[in-house]
DNA sequence: GACATTTGACCCGT
DNA sequence: ACGGGTCAAATGTC
């Protein structure tokens, strides 16, 4: 348990780390007037990627703090086949909930995509919705005894607005903390399912360029005792025009860099500023920062992370640790 | 044929 | 009893 905690710990800062020597080029790029375009919006969109890879680690931690549960349980008999255990994880399950703002193109899509790879699994007619909700589950269950699962229900008010609740977390290897997971110990179980609605893990440079939405991240299991470490992440966007970016090396000499990830998220793109703040509380749309929602994207993500007593506490401590003296504006008047 | 999605039935918690 | 979550057979897609 605790050297999962370790290596958990080492994957987010290493994460942290990687979003901070990111944000330190995109901001020498900043002032290179040979720097293209493209190369800047590849940056902003793999600092991006990154934060959500470490709130995507923060959510589950903080859940797990609470609920001692074993980290991975790969290979185990774990598949929920009794029934019974199905069901009191209905209710021990951690959850969270984020609001993601979709463009057309994503809201065809169905649910947005968020790194992993997903098998629906039930659609339900919710009363009083509008619209039903879709039950997904981790595709790698069977494999690794994954037992994330999520919903997806589209907005009453707003349909542009997906309701996105996680449950559980993930065990399996494709989990976004792959920065120092010792080998890609999956084998590539053919993504089928990304065949229609779902893109690839790994999205190509134009779809991640393309590819808008918003998000915003509310959680439900945790509560107030949570507030108080919440970071607050802003992000938005006043537009994300892919281009053609090809032929540009410098774009090439990172993906042989530090970003081999297998793990790339899309769910971010476009954004131009982003602040961060260690203690602000839960309020999800700072005003300041967001910027309307109809120029493409605007990402509020507030993530948990559990203050005293806990290994995350030391997470979050870690934040200062990885010397974050990012609060620059990424105005998009610059580019 | 293999895999993903759909959809009605079933089970559980409230 | 009802609503929500999951199962699993049927169906669709490649």
């Amino acid at each position: 348990m605790e050297r999962v905690i370790n290596w958990e710990q080492h994957n987010l800062i290493n994460e942290l780390a990687q979003g901070k020597e990111l944000a330190k080029q995109l901001r020498s790029h900043l002032v290179s007037p040979s720097s293209s375009r493209e190369t800047r919006e590849y940056l902003v969109e793999k600092i991006l990627s990154c934060y959500q890879k470490s709130l995507a680690m923060l959510n589950c931690d903080a859940f797990m703090m609470e609920e001692h549960k074993p980290a991975f349980s790969i290979g185990t008999s774990g598949s929920p086949k009794n029934e019974g255990d199905v069901y009191k994880k209905r209710k021990t399950m951690p959850r969270w909930t984020e609001q993601v703002r979709v463009n057309s193109d994503t809201a065809l899509e169905g649910h947005p995509e968020d790194g992993f790879s997903w098998r629906k699994y039930g659609q339900k007619e919710i009363l009083g919705a509008n619209f039903p909700r879709g039950y997904y589950r981790c595709s790698r269950r069977h494999v690794q005894g994954c037992l994330a699962t999520k919903q997806v229900q589209r907005s009453d008010q707003d349909p542009a607005v997906v309701e996105v609740t996680y449950r559980g977390r993930h065990t399996c290897i494709q989990s976004p903390s792959s920065a120092i997971s010792p080998a890609p110990a999956v084998k590539e179980e053919p993504q089928k399912e990304t065949r229609n609605r779902e893109e690839q893990p790994k999205p190509s440079r134009e779809t991640l360029l393309s590819s808008k939405w918003g998000l915003s991240v509310k959680t439900e299991n945790l509560d107030a005792r949570h507030k108080d470490v919440f970071p607050l992440f802003t992000f938005s966007t006043a537009e994300a025009e892919p281009e053609n970016g090809e032929g540009n090396y410098f774009v090439d000499a990172l993906m042989d860099d530090n970003f081999m990830d297998r793990f790339s998220s899309p769910a971010t793109s476009g954004s131009n500023y982003f602040s961060l703040s260690l203690d602000h509380m839960t309020n999800f749309c700072a005003p300041n920062n967001v910027q309307t929602s109809d120029s493409g994207l605007t990402e509020i993500v507030s993530a948990p992370t559990s203050v005293t007593n806990s290994p995350m506490g030391d997470a979050s401590f870690s934040l200062s640790k990885v010397d974050f003296d990012l609060d620059f504006p990424f105005n998009p008047d610059f580019f």
